[in-house]
DNA sequence: GCGCTAAATGTAAGCGCTTACATTTTATCG
DNA sequence: CGATAAAATGTAAGCGCTTACATTTAGCGC
């Protein structure tokens, strides 16, 4: 039996001395072994296992003034799409020894400059943001901290960040051309709320101008705005569906609010596609397994998480920030897009 | 214009120099606002503004000894029933004043291990952990760091750790019950590996039970381990059609592997319920986007989050832990299960 | 106005670690 | 074998905060 050791946790200290050593020895063993020589490093190994000890991580984030911490914020962890992409970008950072932590502002501006102002405070060495629309507050507030910071599932050659994201606008006007092309006229939207939510808007953008493309009018799209969910998915279509002359074809800003639709068009008799056709946006898992599958875009969420990585990672070495990447999207024509029933055909109003 | 003012991030001290102050009242200001003067108050929080100061979280969780964060551990967060557990979880400790940090380890011991230790590195003042299923080094760990921690998705009275959340077992006897008061005899068993996950443990036993309880041989009912993934239910599903006398019903550890084996049962030609009956288990909302919605188990997974946010701030407030609490789980008896057919009648094999 | 108590504020000692710099040890070589 | 440089290790000064304790100020009854 040895001491009481009433001392409950072992610090840096009591390591030390149990290898006899000094606290500058023993914090080398563990940051930096090389610069040690293999019989003192063992010696101290074997104290650490002994006494179980762990190091505090506040007491070395504050004395390295480094946390190889990158801390993201996203909307919702609620979505498929963000926290596969959040999986990739984890796996990808954990390879470098970096952990991601991970806050949600439920699409609302102050939580997420809340959620920043932690992270930072915590002393995040670097953050991973959704979107480019925020105050300028905020971005002010990164610089002074020099903390750098890579904005994602957006893309802008022209903003200061640095991106690596997707065009949201080229996307969903791809889709509005294929829809377009399968004969609809008539066609309902159903997005996220649009204010601060530049994916949101940008979306709704691309569906309008490939209307505009086709000399129709994009004031005829009817537009509902609805926080991402399936039931509000579900309440939209039934708006939609309720009015006089219901659109063919319900176009929805996320797989999520689509998949709601299609329940509700169901439930109201309707036959998807043959009554009314449906589509998505981000391609998760849910819409492969609706019955028939969700006609969507396609984004590459995983790619993006893990070229994210690689971009924190060289930012965090302090490297340049290099370009903005783009990623592709592609439209996955499934089973819920069809041409509109014939009799649908236009006809002027008034 | 006023100095050059070089240094980059204020700490207190600068804060407390711009007010005329001490730093111990800066930090009073800050943490205990009551045993400062209004005047004075005034005079820090104009400073603090002024300055855009934001304490130093390492600092100030070194100097205080705890840092009002709780740290969660859960499987995947790809999988929605953790993440809405979570959500309240979340929503619930902030009214409290505590930040949830959220790590997951992909139902690998290891990982989960490493990341209890970073929890703890990092300062968590108690846990969250799903499951009782672990070593006794890392309970020890716990208990010589002091760290409360709260064990959740399962209930085990007689266990040690306090915790909150519903009879496995149980849940998924009441489910087979049901699947066998139809008239099913032949029944396919999609599981989780059941090595070290409790959860997906109690589930098969208490399929197995169901099936004694009526006198049937638990032996005949057939098994399939498999992590849980959409595409993993839908290989399950194959094999288990595919063999000579397939089951009638696919019951499976969750509703994510249900969705996965009914997509796979419907390519394959077999129609749900009227080839087979399919269960799931969570009763998350994909449950109910399926055509026709999915028997399950429903899980009371926001209350769970809730309750166990009053818990850990009770925990963490020093008060004893009090008694572990079981939550109540439901069968939902949906448009996925039916009668088998009625030529599948038993028919003694050999 | 005095003495007393309570409230407000200040002083300074760490919390457990990293790291610049100083010192000691070891290796190298004429 | 001693000089010299390189490698290994030690010393000690903080990092930015909280808080026990000391000191100052204010409030109050007589």
């Amino acid at each position: 039996m040895t001491a009481p050791e009433t001392k409950s946790v072992p610090t840096l200290l009591d390591v030390a001395r149990r290898a006899g050593v000094s606290t500058a020895t023993v914090s080398r063993c563990l940051n930096t072994p090389d610069r040690v020589i293999q019989s003192t490093r063992d010696k101290v190994m074997r104290a650490v296992h002994d006494l179980g000890y762990a190091p505090n991580f506040s007491a070395r984030a504050l004395a390295a003034k480094r946390t190889n911490t990158v801390g993201a914020v996203i909307p919702t962890m609620d979505n498929a799409i963000f926290a596969r992409g959040l999986q990739a970008l984890q796996e990808e950072l954990h390879k470098n020894g970096i952990t991601l932590l991970v806050a949600s502002s439920q699409f609302n501006a102050e939580i997420e400059a809340e959620q920043i102002r932690t992270l930072v405070a915590r002393g995040a060495d670097a953050l991973f943001l959704i979107g480019y629309h925020r105050t300028d507050a905020i971005y002010r507030f990164l610089k002074a901290r020099g903390v750098p910071t890579l904005v994602s599932w957006v893309f802008d050659p022209n903003a200061k960040e640095v991106s690596i994201g997707f065009d949201n606008r080229a996307a969903m006007r791809d889709l509005t051309r294929t829809v377009l092309a399968q004969g609809h006229r008539h066609l309902g939207f159903v997005s996220a709320e649009q204010a601060g939510n530049d994916r949101a808007q940008d979306r709704f953008q691309g569906a309008q101008a490939a209307m505009r493309e086709m000399g129709l009018d994009p004031a005829d799209m009817v537009l509902i705005e609805t926080p991402y969910a399936i039931e509000n998915g579900a309440a939209a279509c039934r708006t939609l569906l309720s009015c006089a002359n219901p659109p063919t074809v319900i176009m929805c800003g996320n797989d999520v609010l689509a998949v709601g639709a299609m329940r509700e068009a169901r439930r109201m008799g309707y036959a998807v596609p043959e009554d009314v056709s449906i589509t998505g946006f981000d391609d998760i898992e849910l819409a492969t397994v609706t019955d028939p599958p969700l006609t969507t875009v396609h984004v590459p969420h995983r790619e993006m998480g893990r070229r994210a990585a690689h971009m924190l990672v060289a930012l965090l070495n302090g490297e340049t920030p290099g370009q903005s990447q783009i990623l592709q999207t592609r439209v996955c024509l499934r089973g819920t897009l069809a041409p509109p029933r014939p009799q649908s055909t236009e006809i002027g109003t008034a």
